[in-house]
RNA sequence: GUGAGUGUAGCUCAGCUGGUUAGAGCACCGGACUGUGGCUCCGGGGGUCAGGGGUUCAAAUCCCCUCACUCACCCCA
């Protein structure tokens, strides 16, 4: 049998009410926050995300699903959404209508990893970006924007929220040269995976879970120490938001992001609920990104949820919402019924019941066992009996009662449906 | 890419140190109740025991290989 591709899955029907939950609620919120939807494709050209990303990055070196396209392209299908937002934005030059981009998107990433616990191949992300502006009060406000996002779901407080400055394009490289000296001197104490990132992505050692580096970091340089005049003054600035807004966060000066672009404000929303994948949400500023990619010189800040996390988080919660409930079900006996219920199934359809129908000759006792399995609170019940008559009978399941009425009242039966749907 | 674990019905699993027709619960279909659901009782369909090879009189069970899945490392949402 024909399976699905390693990493990629189904979402099913059972499974939908979570994720309507989630984009509902994203959306709503993102536009109350003075962001509109903008579409990428899936497909952009590998220079795009090698030049954004870094090329040394993971995700650019061995994670992307990158392949030549019948003109010769390399392209690749996206591992993130932010560079395609930035490209998107600089290409349409949407800065010259408006000095503040604000925009949201949801949908599809793909990254070739080994699938486990929380992490898949194919997997969602609602991301959101600020382009135009460098001011505390917009990082707070992004900040405050993804914080309200999971109060709303209910399960900000499975999470914990993180916030570090890994300082701009003055003094973050000072900090990486201090940062490096430190870790010539420690070398032989690392483990091997930070060996190799010392020579890679500095930064990165300073999360390692590795119990022993975490020790032999105890004295290494403080980013917050090295921080220029201005990034210190524009991390106060924003945490002060933030406390104003009672938002409540951790600082933590060994938050780096895996992401090369990341400038000053990163933060991290975290859990512990999700075995060894505990990031449900992540952003920053990064004010040297679209530079980078060849467009103008603007700061922006963004983040992304991770949805199937967020959507694992909800599961927790037992509250967990229904799918959409049937109005009725059509219970059908004989050939001469049948035809005549398919013609109203279709008239009760157009006057916005919804409705379910038999489609098999079976026993009334199946039909209604059907009816009931489906959670249809009435029944239509027409067979060869009503159709004599010129009735049908309409059940009601829950009370266990029904009655007979005109087959020709056609206004009058979706009156009564609404109404005992209602009760 | 590295390491570990697990593969028996649609799902969750039992099947002891090899022993005859491979089981249960749930789900599905039906009957008891010829046109009235849920509860109960009874019955039914559904398995190349992941695949291949080996050991043996005999393998779901022991050995080897392959594949798949899971978890963890790495990385990250």
């Amino acid at each position: 049998m024909i399976k699905a591709v390693k990493g990629f899955r189904d979402i099913l029907p059972q499974e939908i009410p979570l994720w309507r939950r989630v984009e509902e609620e994203a959306r709503n919120l993102f536009e109350a926050f003075g962001y509109s939807e903008l579409r990428i494709p899936v497909l952009e050209k590998t220079e795009l995300f090698k030049r954004s990303l870094g090329d040394t990055s993971d995700i650019v070196e061995k994670e992307m699903y990158t392949f030549q396209d019948k003109g010769g392209d390399s392209v690749t299908m996206r591992p993130e959404a932010t560079a395609s937002m930035a490209r998107a934005y600089l290409e349409h030059a949407l800065y010259h209508s408006d000095p503040v981009g604000k925009y949201f998107f949801f949908g599809p990433m793909f990254r070739h990893e080994r699938p486990q616990a929380g992490r898949l191949r194919q997997f969602h992300q609602l991301d959101v970006e600020a382009f135009g502006y460098l001011s505390p009060s917009l990082d707070a406000e992004v900040i405050c924007l993804l914080d309200t996002l999971y109060r709303r779901l209910n399960i900000r407080d499975l999470t914990t929220l993180e916030i570090n400055s890994l300082g701009c394009r003055e003094c973050r490289p000072r900090f990486r040269e201090a940062l490096l000296e430190f870790l010539d001197g420690v070398k032989e104490a690392l483990c091997p995976d930070c060996q190799r990132r010392r020579e890679r992505n500095p930064l990165r050692v300073l999360d390692c879970k590795e119990k022993s580096c975490q020790e032999v970091l105890q004295d290494a340089p403080d980013i917050s120490q090295h921080l220029c005049q201005d990034c210190q003054e524009y991390q106060g600035q924003t945490l002060a938001y933030l406390d104003s807004l009672g938002v409540e966060y951790t600082i933590n000066p060994r938050l780096v992001r895996g992401l090369d672009y990341y400038t000053r404000t990163v933060f991290e929303l975290t859990t512990t609920h999700l075995g060894a994948q505990n990031a449900v949400a992540a952003g920053g500023r990064y004010d040297d990104l679209l530079k980078q990619i060849g467009g103008k010189d603007i700061p922006s800040i963004g983040f992304a949820v991770g949805v199937e996390r967020t959507v694992m988080l909800l599961e927790k919660r037992r509250d967990l919402p229904q799918g959409t409930p049937f109005h009725c079900y059509l219970a059908l006996l004989g050939g001469e019924a049948t035809k005549e219920g398919f013609n109203l199934a279709q008239k009760l359809r157009e006057k916005g019941i919804r409705l379910e129908m038999n489609h098999q000759p079976k026993s009334l006792k199946a039909q209604l066992r059907r009816a009931d399995k489906i959670k249809a609170p009435l029944v239509i019940i027409l067979g060869e009996e009503e159709l004599a008559k010129g009735t049908l009978i309409v059940r009601n399941m829950a009370k266990g009662e029904q009655e007979e009425r005109p087959l020709e009242d056609l206004e009058g039966l979706v009156g009564y449906i609404k109404k005992e749907v209602e009760s």
